[in-house]
DNA sequence: GTCTATACCAGGATAGAC
DNA sequence: GTCTATCCTGGTATAGAC
C-alpha cells in the first residue's frame, strides 16, 4: 500500500513500468507470435520496435504508418520484425493488451484498502494522470485508434474506458451517500472528469509549450473539481 | 443578435447549418478544384459526397477510407468523384475549410455586443455544444485526423482550437477582473472547460446510449463550472 | 536470428468512350 | 457530366540465403 501524499517521482518508482519491464512481460505473454526465443534478444528488439511503433503511430496514426516506416525507425528489416508479431494487426493487439493490463493494475494498486471517498477520488485522479504522463504514447494511441481496432480489442478498450469512469463514479456516488460531495449528477460527472483527465495525454503538445508540470496540472485539477463539489463545511 | 434565453431548435434555424447551404458555399469558394459547372448538379453530388466522406472518416478514419469505398457509398463513379475534387488530401482540404469557417461565424455571432462575462461565458459554452451537436461529424473528424492534415492544414486546425480556448480564457480572465469570478489559473481552467466541450463529440456513442440531450450536458456542464468559479454572494 | 529479394494486392489517379 | 478500364506506386507479407 502506498503513502498518503504520492509525488509524481515515487509514484514512477514503485508502479514497475520501465520500458525493459514491460517488453519482458510483453515476452513472456505472446510466445506463441514471438518466434525469437532467447529473452535477452527478444526484449532488446521488442523495445526497438515498441518504441519506433508508438512513435510513428503518435505522429502519423496506426493505419498511415507503413511497415517499412517501422523497419527504417527501428533499424531491423522487415524479415526481422516479423519474427515478432505474425502481422501488423498483431502488433497492436500486444501493444494494446499490455498497455491495458498495467493501467488496471496502477488503478487497483492506489485505491487499495482505502476508505474515505474524497482521498480515494484524489489518489485515482493522481493515479490516471502520473500513469499517463509515463505511458503518455500508449494512452494516445489507445485513444486515437481505438475505432480501427479488430472488434475484439475494440470491445475490450471501451470496457477499459467504461471501467475507469464506473470507478469514478462509484467513489462519488458514496461520497455523496455519506454527505460528503454535493448532490448532482455523478455520472455525468464521472464523465467530465475523465475528459479532463484525458486532455493530459491529448494534448500534450499544448501543454508542454505552457511548460506546465502534470504535478501543477494534476494540482489544479483537484482544486478545481473539489471546489465544486464538496459540500461546504463552513458554520 | 441573439435573445437571452437561447434553445438547441432555436439555435439550429438562427444560424444557417443546413447541408445545402454549406454545401453551395463550398460550390462557390472552390470553383478552381471543382470542375462542374451547374450548380444544382454539383451541390447535390457534393452534398452525397460530404456525407460519404464524413460517415467512412468517422467510423474508420481519414486514412483508412480507400476512394472505392467512398465511390461505393456515395454513389458516385471514380470518375465522377474527381471531378469535386483534385485529390484525396484536397478533399479533406475542402471539408475542413468549410467547417472551420462556419464554427467561426457561429462564436462570433452569439457573443456579439454581450458585455457580461458569466452570460458571455453561458453563451460560448452553449453555442459550441450546440454547433458540435449539429456539425458531430465535422468536428469528429476534425480532432481525429488533425494530425495527419499537410502542414498548413494543420496550423490553421491548432489555431482554431487556440481560437476558441482563447475566447474563454479572455472571458474568464475579465470576470476575474471585475471580481465575479473566484481567483485561479484561467489559462487551465480555458483548457479544461474545452476538454469538457469537446467530451461530447468525441464519445457521441456513450451520450447517446445514456440519453443524454446536448441540453441537458449543457445545463449540467454550465453549473459544474459555476459553482467551481464563481465568487460566493452570500452575505 | 537476421537480411535481401520478391510476390502479390489495394490504393490513388487518369484517359478516353459515351 | 459520368462511367469504365487501366496505370503505377507503395502496401503487407513471405521465402530462402546467410
Amino acid at each position: 500500500m502506498m503513502s498518503n501524499e504520492m509525488g509524481f517521482a515515487s509514484f514512477r518508482s514503485q508502479m514497475k513500468l520501465s520500458k525493459e519491464e514491460i517488453c519482458r512481460e510483453i515476452f513472456l505473454h505472446n510466445s506463441d507470435s514471438i518466434k525469437i526465443r532467447k529473452e535477452g534478444v527478444a526484449v532488446r528488439n521488442l523495445s526497438r520496435i515498441l518504441d519506433a511503433a508508438l512513435k510513428l503511430c503518435n505522429s502519423k496514426g496506426f493505419s498511415s504508418m507503413s511497415l517499412r516506416d517501422l523497419s527504417r525507425e527501428s533499424g531491423l528489416s522487415m524479415g526481422a520484425m516479423y519474427s515478432y508479431f505474425r502481422s501488423k494487426e498483431d502488433l497492436l493487439r500486444m501493444i494494446q493488451a499490455q498497455g491495458r493490463s498495467v493501467v488496471l493494475r496502477v488503478l487497483g494498486r492506489v485505491t487499495e484498502g482505502i476508505d474515505d471517498p474524497l482521498l480515494k477520488l484524489r489518489r485515482v485522479i493522481q493515479a490516471h494522470l502520473y500513469a499517463s504522463e509515463v505511458l503518455q504514447p500508449w494512452f494516445y494511441l489507445s485513444y486515437m485508434e481505438t475505432r480501427n481496432f479488430p472488434r475484439d480489442e475494440y470491445k475490450k478498450s471501451i470496457e477499459a474506458e467504461l471501467f475507469t469512469e464506473n470507478m469514478l463514479i462509484e467513489i462519488i456516488d458514496s461520497g455523496q451517500k455519506r454527505g460528503l460531495f454535493k448532490s448532482m449528477d455523478a455520472v455525468l460527472l464521472g464523465a467530465v472528469i475523465k475528459s479532463m483527465l484525458q486532455d493530459w495525454y491529448l494534448k500534450r503538445w499544448k501543454y508542454y509549450k505552457r511548460k506546465m508540470s502534470v504535478e501543477q496540472y494534476s494540482e489544479f485539477l483537484l482544486n478545481f473539481i473539489e471546489s465544486s463539489i464538496l459540500c461546504d463545511t463552513r458554520v
